[in-house]
DNA sequence: CCCAGTCATGAGCATCTGCTCATTCCGCCG
DNA sequence: CGGCGGAATGAGCAGATGCTCATGACTGGG
């Protein structure tokens, strides 16, 4: 398409003075036509080719605190619904603060009445709560959709999240009474018959949103931060290519999922459980490993994406390198 | 409308993200209510309002040469069906050229098969069938609509003038064998019964474009020039108030007519019948004074100005100068 | 605490818009 | 000179848009 000073004399003197009328005075392509002496669909391709030579520009100017750019490349190249970069923040509670609360806004205009949400535990979810406002009584039912860890603070539970959310709005909580690790798989079997985890399980296998936060596989996880997991157990993980979780499920770097002792002792829904919800919202903030959520966002069950600026730039920068070389180590 | 700084975080956010997406990504306005979880009505609200509060720019870049601008507020103030303003020229006749092509393209776009178009006489009118060339063959008729003057170059006669515009056409023309002013009231009214000076006039009264000039009232205009008037009688009508005419019809400062002796000897189309005519096209170059154009604009007949850039903003320095104070003199 | 005035909201509809497709027109090559 | 490929054109339609209107929420004053 060429620039306007490529254009001839007469192309440009119609296209600007079709598109002034147009938008400048908000005539009907209908009335232009017939002004102009053409057919409305010549009136038409005229003003798209105005919009492509650039004799006119629209141009939307953005907040200096949004980054569409960013979202932009995120969604695109992860294939996401929805991105949401929230603005970056001096120290990492503000900034996990600042990004709960832009999945709080998220969840307060996508949820209605009936809406039910899988809940998982972490820091980041667990912020949200406190941001989460609807602007009127909402009937939605927020379900745990793992077990609860050891030591794990009570805020940072899902048991505890889902009654947060639910309290906000004036909904619903399911809650599940079981730990997120059992001892082995038969454990894990006995307690999936129980109904106070089948039932639970079942609600948020069916839900319509996820609420999930991504874990890292370095020493310091939450995982092992909260008693899930001992050291040892997390570098086994790591070195069969573990590189973080969504609800206790393991993936590697490419997103393929790890079958290890661990995902058989762990009480919540599974990566496929997660693709059969419509919405999986997850939320990322400062402290994750870029590989963690590269892993997750890899696995194709990820439809929003809430993460602060930082991570953001990150992400994109590994998944940039990607396309050249294979991604070993970041 | 408050500016794009004056708005909330939130509603700066939520304008810039809405209409990104709508205008960068071509979402439709439903999509983007379910996006956002909103009503398609609110989604067109906010739209409106971030094109109001400048979030949403939208600017048309118009070539140099034209004079939008100058169209625009000459097409309001005098209520005009259109207005082109053709680029400064360096001298007169290149001036008067430059217009004539622009009302040339004008005809070029609204004539169809069956057109029926009014001639006037003038130099102005007369430089319009040189550039007049539309991309197929018209069936249009031109048709005198005034007499002759007696020492008229042959192509500022309306005769001429038809006869060109038809054969650049390949249409027809209808001339009229009679002088613009006869001796007297009596003569004009014989002349007006006779079949060749009747049925022209009839058919010139019923065509749907007219192609006229504005004459001045100076000792040195075209009628006096041509040989109709003498100074003296130039003299008598500028002193009853005339400051200009079309097709021989002389007009004061506020477009009234002037019932002049001068009127009854005229061979050609009155004021009403040009009332009558559906698109009065007026061609105005270099030479003609702002005040006979403003007297005729002020008739109400004219539909389409086609006027140079000096005078057109002569023409409206003057028009905005007579809202302050009445005009007398310019 | 109640009421009136104002504003915001979303259903519904008439109109406008974008697109597809058959057709025509032009330029080019045989 | 005649036929062929590609671009340009305008009819027609499905879907998007803008607007109006009835309804309901909020605010400020009695």
């Amino acid at each position: 398409m060429p620039s306007p000073e490529e254009l001839s004399h007469d192309e440009f003197e119609l296209l600007a003075r079709v598109a002034t009328r147009y938008y400048g005075d908000g005539l009907t392509q209908e009335t232009l036509a017939r002004e102009f002496g053409l057919s409305r669909p010549k009136v038409q391709r005229l003003l798209d080719r105005a919009r492509g030579t650039g004799v006119v520009d629209i141009r939307v100017s953005a907040p200096p605190w949004l980054h569409l750019d960013l979202e932009r490349e995120l969604r695109e190249r992860f294939e996401l619904q929805e991105v949401i970069v929230a603005p970056a923040r001096p120290d990492q509670q503000a900034q996990r603060e600042e990004v709960a609360r832009a999945a709080a806004r998220f969840l307060e205009r996508r949820l209605v009445d009936g809406s039910v949400v899988a809940v998982s535990h972490g820091r980041d979810t667990g912020e949200v709560p406190r941001f989460f406002r609807p602007r009127q009584r909402l009937d939605a039912t927020f379900v745990s959709a793992m077990g609860g860890s050891p030591l794990a603070d009570a805020p940072t539970n899902p048991n505890e999240i889902a009654r947060r959310m639910a309290d906000r709005c004036g909904g619903r909580a399911i809650v599940m009474y079981a730990p997120a690790y059992v001892g082995n798989a038969e454990m894990r079997d006995e307690l999936l018959r129980h109904v106070a985890v089948a039932d639970p399980l079942r609600r948020a296998a069916g839900a319509s949103v996820a609420l999930v936060g991504i874990g890292g596989t370095d020493d310091a996880c939450t995982m092992v931060r909260t008693g899930c997991f001992s050291v040892e157990e997390i570098r086994r993980l790591r070195e069969a290519g573990a590189v973080g979780d969504v609800l206790g499920n393991y993936v590697d770097i490419d997103g393929a999922r790890l079958d290890s002792p661990e995902t058989a002792r762990l009480v919540g829904l599974s990566i496929d459980d997660l693709h059969a919800v419509d919405t999986v919202v997850v939320v990322v903030s400062e402290g994750e490993k870029p590989r963690a959520v590269l892993g997750v966002l890899r696995t194709g069950v990820v439809d929003v994406l809430v993460v602060d600026e930082g991570n953001a730039r990150f992400l994109l920068d590994v998944a940039r390198g990607v396309e050249t070389r294979p991604m070993t180590e970041v």
